[in-house]
DNA sequence: ATCACCTGTGGGAGCGCTCCCACGGTACCT
DNA sequence: AGGTACCGTGGGAGCGCTCCCACAGGTGAT
């Protein structure tokens, strides 16, 4: 092995004093063409420019994270087992829209998994080395801490979904609310009238916001707002087996559901199915988030769809200006970084 | 902001120097305790680590990135589009494995998709950067340039499956000639005589193998290897579809087939369903993988099974052992780094 | 002519760590 | 007693960058 001395001397990497002897400049105006300043000369930065080429030199990383105190990386965290990010399409959406963001910066996207125990403390201690430059936090609940271990921590972060009307993080979230309303409305115009609904997780803001626009449709449209056709559900399809049977045993007499995910209408169809009911003939049905699942189902569901992966670039254009921004955390906070974007219904043979 | 000098000075994260005044040691006796060096007495131990848990000290990685020329960090790159990431169990899986065998390193594990030329390009410049220390291919087809410039830039690097019988890259595999030879003598044992195989890509080695093996088996049983019972295909439905097609033109008596992957079977089933054959009593069927697909089929498809997670956490093992064996490349190559692991036959309905 | 103020540039200092050399102390041989 | 070996330890030097200060030279106002 070579001594420490000569550590790279001959056959290693060009750096930057060796970029900026071969164009004849001194360091820092390597640096400001590195990093693009306006603060340098057209001749001068063709000069830089063309030794960079010609040496083939690309920036150390890890000197420029220590000397800058950054890392240009990022981190999409989900507080999920590995197995429900597969299997939710939801996440591997989220995924894309964030990476497509993201090409076009230099920074580095961290895929982060923080369901067990051990991986959240793997994650605790990853924060705590201020690895990253920032946070995308998707899919998290009520009480979970990771937000408050980021603030602790000053570590910018964006949430997917806010935990509370009161959100302090910047956040993207669809409009669970209008969503909502729109299938309401949507079963309404086709003449149903004993519309039922089975929640999302009762502890997630965004199901309580979908609860709320049931409500609401429902009685400005001067229905009766019966709390027996609300039935409480987890966005699991056994979840919405078991909320479709208790509903159809409490109120046998109903024409519509509501599910709060779509996978959640697959458990309410089988209950449906083993009860004889018709889709939609009986009852109608109708999902939320559109996913792949709608589309295949027999028959295909109308379902309210999110805009996923627009979101996921929301996401990271909030988390990039944080980043930026970053100053005392005190003068922040007044400008507007909650993000609210539009829900489409789009209709199937399920209604 | 603050001064250049008094960055992070009051306010920051202690450093290695804090700690060792802290302790009442050196700044080196600190670095070997963090290092789990051997060299340092029980006492001295114990109080830096004192010192370590009092202060919070977590080291900073862009230093010792920096410092020791390692940056601790491993990709898993997959030469695909995302959408057949998310696709195929295969990916999820081998995504686990790795991420189980890496939880007990310190080693942090980066997934980079270079589907598209886009993101291959950005993925030359980040390795070129030497972003990390070792790579793990999956799915890599014969004539990639991707190893040759892991080769060229000397990071280590481990392959999921072989190019050819030849390869110079460590490797880990399933036994596919095996598992091929396995799912024919189940056939065979069932009485099936008229066996037809529909491969994968030719271009990848383990399709050959596959191939290989179908054909050694049917030879040992002193069948007639009739080569208008093999139909290329390249491992899709749709591929599996239409080369079931063929085979049923040209070889209507045929009673059996092995697809080289689940997918494949299911595109044959459908071929088969089409024609009016039944499954299992007309035509039985076998395919390869075990992924979901099997235990969802109609009827229930036998299988071959790969320890997809196992092979992940066998990749990981021989990339470290790489990493840390790092030396001259000529003095080595000539020990066993070519691993395969056993595959298991998985009897269902369909055969 | 003097002053103020730009713009472009060079290079010192420092980021927090690892690596290695040097050194004092102890143990064991001759 | 002297020599040799090793162990545990301290701290200098250096990794390759960014940040900032200083400064030369130009420009325009006074």
């Amino acid at each position: 092995m070579a001594s420490h001395g000569a550590r790279g001397r001959s056959g290693g990497r060009p750096t930057l004093e060796e970029v900026a002897a071969r164009a004849g400049v001194g360091r820092g105006t390597v640096s400001r063409v590195i990093n693009g300043s306006p603060r340098v000369s057209e001749a001068t930065r063709a000069a830089v420019e063309a030794a960079v080429a010609e040496l083939g030199y690309v920036p150390n990383t890890a000197a420029r994270a220590l000397a800058a105190n950054r890392t240009d990386a990022v981190a999409l965290v989900v507080p999920e087992p590995e197995t429900r990010f597969f299997a939710e399409p939801y996440f591997s959406d989220m995924l894309r829209g964030v990476g497509a963001e993201l090409t076009d910066t230099q920074m580095q996207l961290l895929l982060i998994f923080a369901g067990s125990d051990r991986e959240r403390e793997r994650l605790a201690q990853y924060l705590a080395a201020h690895r990253v430059d920032g946070v995308l936090l998707v899919s998290v609940h009520a009480d979970d801490p990771l937000p408050d271990l980021l603030a602790q921590l000053e570590i910018p972060a964006v949430i997917s979904g806010p935990r509370s009307a009161g959100e302090t993080l910047p956040s993207v979230d669809s409009d669970n609310y209008g969503g909502a309303r729109s299938a309401v409305e949507h079963l309404m115009a086709g003449g149903r009238r004993r519309i039922a609904h089975i929640t999302g997780r009762l502890d997630v803001y965004g199901a309580q916001r979908r609860i709320d626009g049931y409500r609401d449709a429902l009685r400005d449209a001067g229905l009766d707002a019966d709390e027996k056709l609300i039935e409480a559900g987890d966005f699991t399809e056994e979840g919405g087996r078991r909320g479709m049977a208790r509903l159809l045993q409490r109120r046998p007499d109903l024409d519509a559901v509501f599910a709060a995910s779509d996978v959640t209408a697959a458990g309410a169809r089988q209950a449906l199915r083993e009860a004889g009911r018709r889709i939609p003939d009986d009852v109608a049905l109708v999902g939320y988030d559109d996913s792949a699942i709608a589309r295949h189902m027999d028959p295909p569901l109308t379902s309210v769809r999110q805009p996923i992966q627009q979101m996921g670039r929301r996401m990271i254009d909030l988390l990039l200006t944080e980043i930026a921004d970053r100053r005392p955390a005190v003068s922040r906070g007044l400008e507007r970084r909650q993000v609210v974007l539009a829900t489409e219904l789009v209709p199937r043979a399920s209604s």
